[in-house]
DNA sequence: TGGCTCATGTAATCTGTTACATGATTCT
DNA sequence: AGAATCATGTAACAGATTACATGAGCCA
């Protein structure tokens, strides 16, 4: 209990590669990381401040362009919490999709409820899969590493399992329609 | 604000196809339900309070076979708030999953780290999988309706998406494998 | 000068989990 | 008799969001 904070293995994932402050780590989680985990100043601050006060990362009280700036950077102690955490068993895999409740309990309501119901989450799933698809690209340009192998797995994650949400939408559209002609 | 608490929904959209108790519903939404939704009784009796005094839902006080029983009924107003939702627009749908957190940010150890994370995350879809198409050979026997196909659509949903998951979980355990041999 | 981005934080509130507490009935 | 299941709740706490508050530098 109290250091099951996930946010804390992202600061401290993010810091193992280079030093941060936390409006660049709120940064840093709005970009390819929003897929698969959110974070907001109301936690990145609090959680900097705890992790401080054990030790786990430094303070770096910095000013650039007349700007002052504090950076964080892991320590051993912290780089340790880290390694602990990738290597436990441990891992909370949670899907809440809200679109999938709302097709479960739509049988109350007309077909085309749920039908728009899909639209919606398929154009959603379509521009994502576009920004993935731009991480891909980018990728191919970047030096080979262990980093750069792991990153494009987690990309490849997320473009698989979107390319097959949108396989099901197209399925999933065809039989609402067919039911509904079929007299709802 | 303060009407976005999910849990409500899902009582509502069980309610709409049956009447049921505290208990009741916690073992509804351990079902098929617990793979989009999580709820537990420390939220769902407080809920069933909140929305008997907002009445959404109506209490009924039963006997059977000696044991108490308190079961709820949705209301006009509570099933013409489900159809609200069911009809807004508004759908979050978030996926955690610690497993690609642990992936992206796994290059700082040795890959074969990575490399049983993946394994276990594979374990665990594949044995999900299994129930999953439990319930569709179940479904294939059961009447025909517009809550049989929605019921149908979201469990397809999960057997196709974890599908791909253990299609993506070969792929990159390959070529971690082969990453490592040429050396870490 | 006004708006945007950089930058850091706090306070109220929400939503939910976990653990605790209790007790009846049914099954073995 | 003891364990499992049925049944209902509360209290403490965790974890996070949202809105608020503040302020400096940069660009048009």
């Amino acid at each position: 209990m109290a250091n099951d904070r996930k946010i804390d293995y992202v600061i401290l994932g993010l810091l193992s590669h280079e030093d941060l402050s936390g409006y660049e780590i709120k940064a840093r989680i709005d970009g390819a990381i929003r897929f698969f985990f959110k974070g907001s100043f109301g936690s990145i601050f609090p959680a900097l401040n705890d992790m401080e006060e054990k030790g786990l990362i430094a303070k770096k009280e910095t000013t650039s362009k007349g700007r002052k700036k504090t950076t964080y950077k892991i320590t051993d102690a912290g780089l340790e919490k880290l390694k602990a955490w990738l290597e436990s068993e441990q891992a909370l895999n949670e899907l809440k999709y809200e679109t999938l409740l709302k097709l479960f309990f739509g049988g109350c309501e007309p077909l085309n409820v749920s039908l728009k119901n899909i639209e919606a989450f398929e154009a959603k799933i379509k521009s994502d899969l576009l920004i993935l698809k731009g991480y891909r690209d980018a990728l191919k340009e970047a030096p080979e590493s262990n980093d750069h192998l792991c990153f494009s797995l987690t990309v490849s994650f997320g473009i698989e399992t979107y390319e097959a949400y949108l396989r099901w939408c197209k399925k999933a559209k065809k039989m609402l329609s067919m039911r509904k002609e079929n007299g709802d």
